[in-house]
DNA sequence: GCGTTAACCGTTAGCGCTAACAATTCAGCG
DNA sequence: CGCTGAATTGTTAGCGCTAACGGTTAACGC
C-alpha cells in the first residue's frame, strides 16, 4: 500500500505541481496540451491509479449511484439494473448494487452502508421501508428514487407502475373474456409487497364482477418453473373446475403451461393462464402466455435519468412521481 | 452536505473526544460501556452516518470487494454473485459489481475504477484481459481472483472449471451414447472465450472418435429461448440428418426442446439435445435436458473464501488455483 | 504513602487528494 | 518597451476520519 504510486509521484516525475497533475489527469481547468501529455506519460509510466477515497473526500462528491434491490436471482431486477447502467453510461456515474433479500432490516443496513459512501443518488425498489430507514433517507441530502411501485407515499422521486391496478386490470380482462372460475397461485412472502398489491387489486377486480377467487395456492421459497408446475398440478387436482389461473410471476405461469402440456390440457380452451412481468422467457414457448408488462427496463432508465437531472444544489422539495402503465399482453392463452 | 452531522458533532454532544467517539462507534479499543452508550445515543440523536470515504482513507483499508462480470442479464452471473454475497455476509466486506459487456476495453476501465476504491479484493470473471489490465492488476497490492475458467494463466488466485474439458467430456458422452451426426449451436461472440473453449474441447472430443461437427449455427446477440428455437428450426431444415445438438447454453437448448415439441420431434429418440450451465429453468420442463453443471454458486463461494483467507500483509507470491469438475447431467434427453 | 498496573481517554499528525485563491508567464498592443 | 488580460501553473488549507502514542485515573499491594 505504501509503495502504491501517488499523485505526488506523478507530479514529481512530470516536474509539475500536484495540482497541475491533478488537473491534467482529470481534464479540468486550464492545462496546456504539452503538460497534460507529460503528466499522462508519467502516470502511465509508474502505473498510477488515482485514489477515489481521497479524491472524493476532498471534493465532497462521489460518482456512485446506490441501487438497492430485493434480489438479483429473480429475473426482474437485473433488467432494471441494465436500464440504469445504460442511462448512466457516459455520465461518469457508477451504479453500485445492494441486495436486501426482501428483508426490511437488512434494507436499512444496506441504505446506511450506501449513504456512508456519500453517493450522488440512491435508487431503491419499493415504497415500504422501516421507520429508521425513512428517517435517514429523508435526512440525507441525496436524491432518492423509489422504483417499481407507485402505490404509496414516495419520499422524493418515484418511478413505477401501480400493482393494484395491474391486478385489477388483469381481473377485468379475464372476466371480460368469459372466465368465471378463477384461481390464483402466488408467493406467500409477506415482504413482497408488490405481489400482495397485485393480488389485492385482482380480488377487487373480481369483486366488481361479483366474483371471488375460487382457489388459491401460496408458496414460500423462490418462483421457478418447477414450482409453478407442481402447484398448478396440485391446484387442478383439488379444484378441477378452475378455468383460469393468475400467477404472481411469469416464471410460475410457464410452469403451469408445462403441466398443461404434459397432461394434454389445452391452453386456453380448457384453461387460461396469466402471469406477470412480461419476462423474456415467455417468447419461444408453444403458447404465448398472457402477462402484464412491468416496464422494468424503462423504470431503470427513468430512475437513472431523474438522478442525472437532479439539481446539484440539492434543492429542497423537489418531488416527482412517474407512473407507467401496466400493459396487458393477452398472448394466446387468454 | 455541509450540515450533515460529522463525528465531531457526535463527540461534542457526547462530551468526549472525536477519537473516543470513533472508537465507541466502531467498537474497537477500550471504551467504557457507559461512554459507548452515551456516544451511541448522541449518534442516533443527530442521525449520524459515518463517512466511509474519510474513514477508509485514514485507515488505508476498505471493506469493498470488487466483482467484475461480463453481464448480469444472463442467468449465470447472478448466481455467482449470490455465492459471493453469502460467503461475505457477516465478514463486514461488501461486494461491488461491475459489468463489462464482454468487452476487454470496458473491462480495463472497470478494473481501474474498482482499484481506485482500494478494495480488499477483486474477483474477475475470465482469464483473458487486456495487457494494460494485467499490468495494473499485477501492480496492485490487492488479491485478485479470476473465476469461471481455469484454462489459462491466472494472475494469482483462480477458481473455476475447465471449459475445454466440459466440451470434450460432453462430446465423449454423446459419442458413447451412439450419436454420430452431431451439430452445434452457439454464440458467435468472439469475446465469450469460455464458450469458444467449450466448442474447441467439443470438437477435439469428436475427433477422438473420428467424427466432426456435421452442422453448426452461430448467432450474435443474446441467448434466449426464442433464439434457440429459431436456430434449431433453421439447422434442422438445412440438415435434417442431425441426430444430436450441443448448445453453448441451456437457454438455447430449451428453445430447441420447444421446437421439437411443436414439430412432434421426439427427444431423445429422434434428436438428442444438450446444453451447458445446469440452469434452474431446466427443471419442470417436459423433458429433463442434458447439461453440464458449471458450479456457478460454488465458484462464487470459493472465490469469496479466498479473499477472506488472504493474509493481511499482502504476502508476495501467494498463488492458488481451485479446479472444480464440470459434471454432466444426462437428464433424459441423451 | 508510593510505585505499579490496567483501563480508559485525549493529542498529534497525517491518509491522498482537490477547491479556492495567488502567482506567474506570455502574447499582443499602443 | 512597459502594460494588460488571458492562459497557465503553484500555494495554502483543508475534506472527515483514524493509527499511534501519550496522558490520566483509579485500584491495589507493600
Amino acid at each position: 500500500m505504501s509503495n502504491t504510486p501517488k499523485l505526488r509521484d506523478v507530479a514529481k516525475l512530470a516536474n509539475v505541481s500536484e495540482m497541475t497533475a491533478s488537473r491534467a489527469l482529470r481534464r479540468v481547468g486550464d492545462v496546456s496540451a504539452a503538460t497534460r501529455k507529460k503528466v499522462e506519460a508519467a502516470a502511465l509510466a509508474i502505473g498510477y491509479v488515482p485514489n477515489k477515497l481521497a479524491g472524493n473526500l476532498a471534493s465532497r462528491t462521489s460518482n456512485l449511484v446506490g441501487v438497492i434491490v430485493p434480489s438479483l436471482s429473480s429475473f426482474v431486477f437485473p433488467e432494471v439494473l441494465n436500464g440504469i447502467s445504460v442511462t448512466l453510461e457516459g455520465s461518469g456515474l457508477q451504479p453500485v448494487t445492494g441486495v436486501t433479500d426482501y428483508d426490511l432490516e437488512k434494507e436499512e443496513a444496506v441504505i446506511r452502508q450506501m449513504l456512508s459512501w456519500r453517493p450522488r443518488g440512491l435508487i431503491i425498489a419499493g415504497l415500504e421501508h422501516s421507520e429508521g430507514a425513512r428517517k435517514i433517507l429523508r435526512a440525507s441530502n441525496v436524491p432518492i428514487v423509489e422504483i417499481m411501485d407507485v402505490d404509496g407515499e414516495p419520499i422524493q422521486y418515484c418511478v413505477g407502475i401501480s400493482h393494484v391496478r395491474a391486478g385489477r386490470d388483469m381481473a377485468r380482462k379475464l372476466v371480460e373474456n368469459g372466465y368465471r372460475r378463477i384461481a390464483f397461485i402466488g408467493t406467500k412472502m409477506p415482504k413482497d409487497f408488490r405481489a400482495q398489491k397485485r393480488l389485492d387489486g385482482f380480488m377487487a377486480g373480481l369483486s366488481e364482477a361479483g366474483l371471488s377467487l375460487c382457489a388459491q395456492q401460496l408458496y414460500t421459497g423462490g418462483s421457478s418453473i418447477e414450482n409453478g408446475r407442481t402447484l398448478t398440478a396440485r391446484l387442478l387436482r383439488e379444484h378441477p373446475e378452475v378455468d383460469c389461473i393468475y400467477y404472481s410471476s411469469d416464471v410460475m405461469s410457464v410452469g403451469g403451461l408445462m403441466h398443461c402440456l404434459a397432461e394434454g390440457i389445452s391452453v386456453p380452451d380448457d384453461l387460461a393462464l396469466a402471469g406477470f412481468n412480461n419476462l423474456e422467457i415467455l417468447n419461444g414457448l408453444p403458447r404465448k402466455l398472457a402477462t402484464t408488462d412491468a416496464h422494468r427496463y424503462a423504470i431503470g432508465k427513468q430512475a437513472a435519468a431523474l438522478i442525472l437531472a437532479h439539481p446539484k444544489g440539492g434543492a429542497e422539495g423537489v418531488e416527482r412521481t412517474i407512473t407507467l402503465s401496466p400493459d396487458i399482453e393477452t398472448g394466446d392463452t387468454v
